[in-house]
DNA sequence: GCTGACTGCCTACCT
DNA sequence: ACAGGTAGGCAGTCAGCG
C-alpha cells in the first residue's frame, strides 16, 4: 500500500539489527506514523589517484579485507570531483563501524586515494539520496508492521524507496503543539539540579489543555513522572519552550536521572538526548527552543520571552510580568508568592506556545528548503543551513561532498564604506544593489571548481580576471556555486511572481511569503559561506573575489553618479545615499542594468537624514513620519535605557520638530531627573553579553567583574548570557563600582557616571553637530 | 605620583 | 561556528614632567 505523510523527524534506530532509518510523521488521515526503512546501507566513496586501474584496486581492497568481504560491497560509479568526471568506488557496508574502519585504512592501503562522504550519517544520507522533504509531504510503498513499542498509530516497513511529493502548496496537517516551562528556585543563587528539586512543570497545548505539575517538597519524582505521562498522553508533534535546550531539558534530565525516573517522552520510548546542533532532541517529535527563533529577530536587543512576546504582540503578551530569579526562592516560601510563581510558570508555557505558533512557518519553510529536520534547522547556525542546502544540490548534480576539514585561516579585504557628509540632508534616496554578492558570484562564475590556481595555465579569453585581486575563474562550464545560486534566484523569482497573484490572507500566501524569506536568507548567505573556514566548499579566493567585485561595482557606481552630478552623501558595501533626484536615479539605474547587469532599487527614502562624522551611524526621517535609526546608541543593546531614550528624543526633536531648543530642553529635564534620583534603576542598567568563559578574559571590565560576583554568589551563568549591571558610587575603576543590577538600591547609583558617561555623551553625539556645547546642557 | 597619548581588548553594530 | 568594516568605551602602559 501507499503511504503519504508529512515528515516531522528522521532518526536512526540503534536497537535494530541492521542499520535502519526511522521516518516520523503524520499521514493523510492524521495518523501519527513511523516508517522503518532498511533499503539504505551506510556507504562511502573512494576516489583513487588518477591513472590507477580500478579493477585492481577493487581486488586489492577485497583481498586485504578478507574477513569483511561479506560485509562490504564495492561497485564502480561515475561521480564528479569539483566538476571533474571521475570513476570512483562506492563501498557499501553493513554498518557504521565498517565505514569508519575501512575509510580510515584506505589512504594507507591505496596511495593517493581519498575517501569521501564517510562523515555523512545515515539519516542525513536518506534525506539527501531520496530528496525527502522535511516539513513537507512524502510518500512510499509500505507494509504494515508491528508497533513494536513505538508510540504511533501506525508503524510501517518501507517496501519502496521514499520519495517526496512535490506539492509544496499543501498545508501542514493539524499538528499537536505543546509548550512547557520549568520552575526552579534555590535558597542561594541559581537552582542546581543536583541539589534543588523541580518546583513545578507547566504544560500547555494547542488543543486547550493546561497542566501544572507541582512539587511542594524535596521529592520531585511524582512531578517528573506526571509530566512524562502527560507528554506521552497528549503526544505532541512539536514541543516548545523558552531556553528549553539550555535550561529546562538539561535540568529535567538530570533530576530524572537522580530520581531514577524515566523521562521516556520520545515516540520510540527513548529519553530526550542532546543532539547535533547543541539542542535537545526528542525522537519522533520536534523539540524547538523559541529562544533560537527569537535569535532571528535582530531588532529585539535583549532576547527574553517578555520582549519577544511584546514584539510579536501574542495574546498573552500583556499578562506576562518579570519575576527576577533573585526573588524566586522567597516567593516560593510564601503562600501568595507561590501562587504567583505558579501562575508565571504557566504563563511562560502558554506564551512559548503562542510564540511558536506565530513564528513557525518560517522555520518550516527553511526545513523544507535545507533538508534539515525542523528541530535541527531551528537550532542550526546559518553556515550549517547553507551547508545542508548545498549538500543536497551537490548530490543531485553527482558532485562528491567534501569533508569539513580543519584548515588554516586568513582574512581578506572586504567592502568599502564611504565617509559620510556630516550634518542634515533633505530628501535623500538610498539605492541598493539587490543581492549584490550572490549576483556577482553567479555572473563571474566564482566557485571552487572554476577557480584557476596560480600554478595553472589558462587562455586569456577563457577566464574572468577579478579586478584588484587578479584571481582567475573559468567562464565555462557553470561552476557549482553558479548553479546553486541560479537555482535559488530562479525559485525566488517564481515564488515572488506567484505571491503577486495571491490574496494576502490566504494560507498559501503566508506559506510562500516565508518560503521567499527562506530562499533569500540562504541566497544571501552564500558569499559568507564561501569564505567560512568551516564550509565544505570553502575557498577563500571565491569570497575574496566576490568582495573585490563588490568594491569594483560600488566604485564604478560612484563615478557614474559623479558624472551625472548626482551628489552622494554616504555609502556602505552595496548601497549609496544620494539626493533624491528621480530623473538622475533612473538614469543611474538604467546604466547599472546595462553596464553591470545588476539591479539597483530605491530601498529607502528619507525626508531628512542626519549623519555624524562616523560611518555606519545615522538617523533618517521616513515619509511615514517614523525615524529610522541606524548604528547609534538608541539601537545598541549595551547602553542604559536612559541614554537611549534621551538620544531618541533629541533625534526626534531635531528631525521631526526641527528644534534644537526642544532637544536641549529635554536633555536638561533628564539630567535633573537623574540628579533628583527619579530615574529608576531599570533605566540605568547596562547589559553586556558574556562572549567567552570567564577565565578566558584578559582584562577586568565591568560586566566580567559582575559576572564573577554572580558566580561567587552561586548564580548559574553561561556563555551568551547578558550581564546586567549598574555603576555605583565609590572609588576606583568602573569595574570596581559595577554591581549586579538587582542588588543596587536607588541611593547607591553613581549619578555622576550616568551624567558624564551615559546621558551627556549620547545626547552630545547629536547635539554637537548643531553647535550645542556641553555647558549649555547644565544650565 | 600624576597626566595624556596611545594601544589593545571587548562588544555590538552595518551591509 | 556565514564574511569583513567600523565605532566607541574602558583598562592598562608608558613617556614626560621640577
Amino acid at each position: 500500500m501507499k503511504c503519504r505523510f508529512f515528515l516531522l523527524d528522521v532518526n536512526e534506530a540503534h536497537d535494530a539489527e541492521k542499520p535502519t532509518v526511522r521516518l516520523w510523521g503524520v499521514d493523510d488521515e492524521g495518523h501519527r506514523i513511523a516508517i522503518l526503512a532498511t533499503q539504505i546501507k551506510p556507504y562511502f566513496y573512494i576516489v583513487p589517484a588518477k591513472n590507477v586501474e580500478l579493477k585492481s584496486i577493487r581486488e586489492r581492497l577485497l583481498k586485504s579485507h578478507g574477513e569483511s568481504i561479506e560485509t562490504a560491497q564495492v561497485t564502480e560509479e561515475g561521480k564528479k570531483l569539483l566538476g571533474q568526471e571521475r570513476t570512483v568506488l562506492k563501498v557499501t557496508c553493513s554498518d557504521y563501524e565498517a565505514v569508519n574502519r575501512y575509510s580510515r585504512e584506505i589512504p594507507r592501503l591505496l596511495v593517493g586515494a581519498q575517501c569521501y562522504e564517510q562523515d555523512i550519517r545515515l539519516s542525513v544520507r536518506y534525506i539527501i539520496d531520496y530528496t525527502l522533504t522535511p516539513c513537507g509531504w512524502n510518500q512510499c510503498d509500505v507494509d504494515e508492521a508491528d508497533l513494536g513499542g513505538l508510540r504511533v498509530n501506525r508503524a510501517y516497513v518501507a517496501s519502496s524507496v521514499v520519495a517526496s511529493v512535490r506539492k509544496e502548496e499543501d498545508e501542514a496537517p493539524k499538528l499537536r503543539v505543546m509548550g512547557f516551562s520549568l520552575l526552579t528556585a534555590s535558597e542561594r543563587g541559581s537552582a542546581k539540579a543536583e541539589r534543588d528539586p523541580v518546583r513545578a512543570i507547566a504544560a500547555v497545548t494547542n488543543s486547550g489543555e493546561s497542566r501544572t505539575f507541582v512539587n511542594e517538597g524535596d521529592n520531585d519524582s511524582a512531578a517528573l513522572n506526571e509530566f512524562a505521562f502527560f507528554v506521552n498522553q497528549f503526544d505532541p508533534d512539536i514541543i516548545v519552550g523558552f531556553e528549553n535546550n539550555r535550561l529546562d531539558w538539561p535540568y529535567l534530565i538530570e533530576r530524572a536521572k537522580l530520581r531514577n525516573v524515566r523521562l521516556n517522552v520520545g515516540r520510540d520510548g527513548s529519553d530526550p538526548h542532546s543532539s547535533l546542533f547543541g539542542h535537545v532532541s526528542v525522537a519522533g517529535r520536534a523539540n524547538l527552543d523559541v529562544a533560537d527563533i527569537a535569535g532571528g529577530f535582530p531588532e529585539i536587543k535583549v532576547k527574553t520571552i517578555e520582549n519577544f512576546a511584546k514584539y510579536l504582540q501574542v495574546s498573552s503578551a500583556r499578562k506576562i510580568t518579570t519575576i527576577e530569579e533573585f526573588d524566586r526562592f522567597k516567593l516560593w516560601t510564601e503562600k501568595l508568592g507561590r501562587e504567583r510563581l505558579l501562575q508565571d510558570v504557566h504563563l511562560r508555557a502558554q506564551v512559548s506556545l503562542e510564540l511558536a505558533e506565530a513564528t513557525i512557518n518560517f522555520p518550516m519553510q527553511l526545513s523544507t528548503l535545507t533538508g534539515l529536520t525542523l528541530d535541527q534547522v531551528v537550532a542550526a547556525a546559518v553556515g550549517f543551513r547553507v551547508d545542508s542546502y548545498i549538500m543536497r544540490e551537490a548530490w543531485l548534480q553527482g558532485e562528491l561532498i567534501p569533508p569539513r576539514n580543519e584548515q588554516p585561516f586568513f582574512t581578506y579585504r572586504g567592502a568599502i564604506v564611504l565617509e559620510p557628509k556630516t550634518g542634515v540632508h533633505e530628501n535623500v534616496a538610498v539605492l541598493d544593489f539587490t543581492s549584490m554578492y550572490p549576483s556577482l558570484m553567479e555572473k563571474y562564475n566564482l566557485s571552487p571548481d572554476t577557480f584557476v590556481k596560480p600554478s595553472e595555465k589558462a587562455l586569456e579569453d577563457s577566464v574572468f580576471v577579478i579586478p584588484d585581486v587578479g584571481y582567475k575563474f573559468r567562464k565555462k562550464p557553470d561552476g557549482f556555486y553558479r548553479t546553486v545560486i541560479r537555482a535559488l534566484l530562479t525559485q525566488r523569482k517564481k515564488v515572488k511572481v506567484e505571491l503577486e497573484t495571491l490574496e494576502e490572507k490566504s494560507t498559501r500566501h503566508k506559506v510562500l511569503r516565508e518560503r521567499e524569506r527562506a530562499l533569500k536568507i540562504i541566497t544571501n548567505a552564500c558569499y559568507g559561506y564561501a569564505g567560512w573556514v568551516g564550509a565544505r566548499w570553502y575557498v577563500r579566493e571565491v569570497a575574496e573575489s566576490a568582495a573585490a567585485l563588490g568594491r569594483d561595482t560600488i566604485t564604478k557606481t560612484i563615478s557614474k553618479a559623479d558624472s551625472l552630478e548626482l551628489p552622494i552623501i554616504y555609502g556602505d558595501t552595496d548601497s549609496i545615499f544620494v539626493q533624491n533626484d528621480p530623473e538622475k536615479i533612473k538614469e543611474l539605474t538604467a546604466w547599472a542594468k546595462r553596464e553591470l547587469d545588476l539591479e539597483i532599487r530605491v530601498a529607502h527614502k528619507y525626508v531628512r537624514v542626519l549623519f555624524t562624522e562616523a560611518m555606519k551611524r545615522y538617523a533618517g526621517l521616513q515619509p511615514d513620519g517614523t525615524l529610522d535609526i541606524v548604528g547609534l546608541e538608541v539601537v545598541r543593546g549595551d547602553w542604559s535605557d536612559i541614554s537611549r531614550q534621551v538620544q531618541e528624543r533629541v533625534l526626534e526633536s531635531i528631525l521631526l520638530d526641527r528644534s534644537t531648543e526642544n532637544a536641549v530642553q529635554h536633555v536638561r529635564t533628564t539630567i535633573r531627573r537623574l540628579q533628583n534620583g527619579e530615574v529608576p534603576i531599570a533605566d540605568l542598567t547596562i547589559r553586556k553579553t558574556l562572549t567567552k568563559p570567564i577565565e578566558d578574559y584578559q582584562v577586568r571590565s565591568p560586566h566580567v567583574e559582575v559576572a564573577k560576583k554572580l558566580l561567587k554568589q552561586g548564580w548559574y551563568l553561561a556563555v551568551g548570557d547578558k550581564i546586567s549591571y549598574v555603576i555605583t558610587k565609590g572609588k576606583g575603576k568602573l569595574f570596581e563600582k559595577a554591581e549586579p543590577y538587582a542588588q543596587v538600591k536607588q541611593d547607591q547609583v553613581d549619578v555622576e557616571y550616568y551624567l558624564e558617561n551615559q546621558v551627556k555623551p549620547a545626547a552630545m553625539r547629536i547635539l554637537e553637530l548643531f553647535g550645542v556645547s556641553e555647558k549649555q546642557l547644565a544650565d
